[in-house]
DNA sequence: GCATCATGAATGAACAATCATTCATTTAAA
DNA sequence: TTTAAATGAATGATTGTTCATTCATGATGC
């Protein structure tokens, strides 16, 4: 038999590929200077992946369902609705904080042209923005005429582009403390009610 | 003498690129096929532009300072804030609906890392969210406590994400309609209020 | 325990395509 | 005739991708 597949060439080529995305965009983000940060022959990630494309696109798949997969726990765990997206909001965040690089490759990919959230993963979130509502709804925390995209883009966009807005300190302020964060929580919240 | 500049080279050009970095984003903007879609030779542009990337820039620098002209035109006929969020809103509406192509535009590239929205631009964003506060607060129409960031996210980003939203159909309605206007421009106007 | 083989992990030079940019040349109007 | 507007072939760098080759290592036979 022959040697092992060495996974931590996989882990490097999925960081280095996170952290040039986030760096310089998807065009940035050459094969060749992704193998070259994670120390890798150029044409190996074709082992994987069947072209760069995919390569990012499996990698935006994956953070976005960490992100499902969180808020679906919030939702068995809470029936507070308004503690749900507070959590949500607040591991945006967090994540931002400790693993910066995630979310800045979510909000640079989202709104690129060569990507889309796929469809299946679009369905999920509408149907927990619809649950969301329903409950928020059903026991009072909420408005009665929300939208979907109200939940979606409160709940998410405006919380991204917050953190983005800040980690480039597009007015002068660079990051965030505890009252910004709440203070966010509360802008969002206060929208849905 | 020569003959005179063909201005409506230029003009065509303007708009090859415009339709091409909405649908493709700017690294699927390619010169070549900006030449080609203006029926233009391909070196032709760097006549008056020392880049691609200042092509565009420029390009996107006037329609955001469209924009902030219009916003500031608002603030002088209306003492009303509200009035004047509204005008704004609506505005985007209407350029998305007749040139539909001006507000994707911006969308694509404010999110692009190639660019970033120049200094004096931003800061004059910035001066005018704070005036908005001002007189907001002065006939007690906005809430004491705003930020600029969410003025600007509120007044901008939103609306424009909204109409993006719609324009991918992301949760499977295209378009909107009279409602759909009112129902953003409340949904902006409360969430300062 | 050691040498050998066989396997597939990993490499990186080479590829064609495409990129932005240049500039000698052509063209047409003043 | 003069001038500069306009052209587009040519350039060199870079792109994503391929694949013949190399290399490391687990399995095998002694």
């Amino acid at each position: 038999m022959a040697r092992l597949i060495d996974q931590s060439k996989i882990a490097r080529i999925h960081a280095a590929t996170l952290g040039l995305v986030v760096e310089n965009g998807y065009g940035g983000a050459s094969i060749s200077v992704i193998a070259k940060k994670a120390c890798v022959a150029e044409g190996y990630l074709y082992r994987f992946y069947s072209s760069k494309q995919e390569l990012v696109t499996s990698l935006l798949y994956e953070k976005i369902n960490n992100l499902i997969v969180k808020l679906q726990e919030y939702m068995v765990l809470h029936s507070d609705i308004c503690k749900v997206i507070e959590l949500l909001i607040l591991e945006l965040f967090d994540q931002a904080e400790t693993v910066q690089d995630e979310i800045r490759f979510i909000h640079v990919l989202i709104h690129d042209y060569n990507f889309q959230i796929s469809d299946s993963q679009r369905e999920e979130i509408k149907i927990i923005c619809e649950k969301v509502i329903e409950l928020g709804v059903k026991n009072g925390q909420l408005r009665t005429n929300l939208s979907t995209e109200e939940v979606y883009t409160m709940g998410i966009v405006y919380p991204i582009e917050f953190i983005n807005l800040r980690i480039k300190g597009f007015f002068g302020t660079n990051g965030w403390n505890e009252e910004d964060k709440q203070k966010v929580v509360n802008f969002c919240l206060n929208s849905l009610k």
